[in-house]
DNA sequence: TTGAAGTATCGGAACCTTCCGATATAATTA
DNA sequence: TAATTATATCGGAAGGTTCCGATACTTCAA
């Protein structure tokens, strides 16, 4: 169709300009800071609005709007608790991506290098 | 200081603020369709400005545009060949994060569930 | 030198995101 | 019921991104 030159040789198994159109959405929700450490928390541990908006350094309601942003787009689940709302990890995926992402920026400050390459 | 709860309990090792900051940034520019396309191929081979264009459905100074963004993050590196302007990869955790990418929408389409999780 | 091919840059329109203050809702306690 | 705590939502200002047409630059060939 549209292939000439050799749009078909090592390319045969690309992904398609739609499923990368998702990925480039579900990448722009994480491409926060205060979302990223959001995520790294909850990867880790329980968490209310409140407590991840204090370890963010901004107002909880900023922080619930965070947190619906990626509760939408199905990176999160809700639970209440009372007046407490705790939100949890849905989407697997992210601790392999969070893991690639400590290894470059490091999981605390240091580690990096560490990880060769 | 401002940590009061257990703002120090499993969250000794948080990434600062800082890196996620040039973390987020990074992801915001791999965040875009068109710019996963030209990584995906860079991975795997030597393409010139047109064929990633053309690969990408867009003009090939849309294609340049994107090239020249991410080579200032510094994920790609430029070499002339006459008239011809080959990029490659610079950026050595572009491979993983790609195939966390990969993971989750398809190495090309199929590749769903395979990955377990 | 002229022309053509391949890339790069500029300026601006349209759209999207982030952030904030104000306000709303829900659960709890007095 | 009224007040308080914890979360959520709204409207809008400020700034950023994407895309496009026009144009410029560079290399090669005639």
């Amino acid at each position: 169709m549209v292939e000439t030159k050799r749009t078909n040789l090592r390319l045969s198994k690309l992904t398609s300009l739609e499923s990368l159109g998702q990925a480039a959405e579900c990448l722009r929700t994480l491409a926060h800071p205060h979302r990223l450490r959001i995520i790294q928390m909850l990867l880790a541990g329980r968490y209310t609005v409140g407590e991840l908006a204090e370890a963010c350094e901004i107002p909880s309601h900023m922080a619930s709007e965070h947190l619906r942003l990626m509760q939408r787009c199905g990176f999160l689940d809700v639970s209440k608790d009372g007046r407490c709302v705790y939100y949890t990890i849905a989407e697997p995926h992210l601790a392999s991506i969070m893991a690639c992402i400590e290894a470059r920026f490091g999981g605390s400050k240091a580690a990096r290098g560490s990880a060769s390459a």
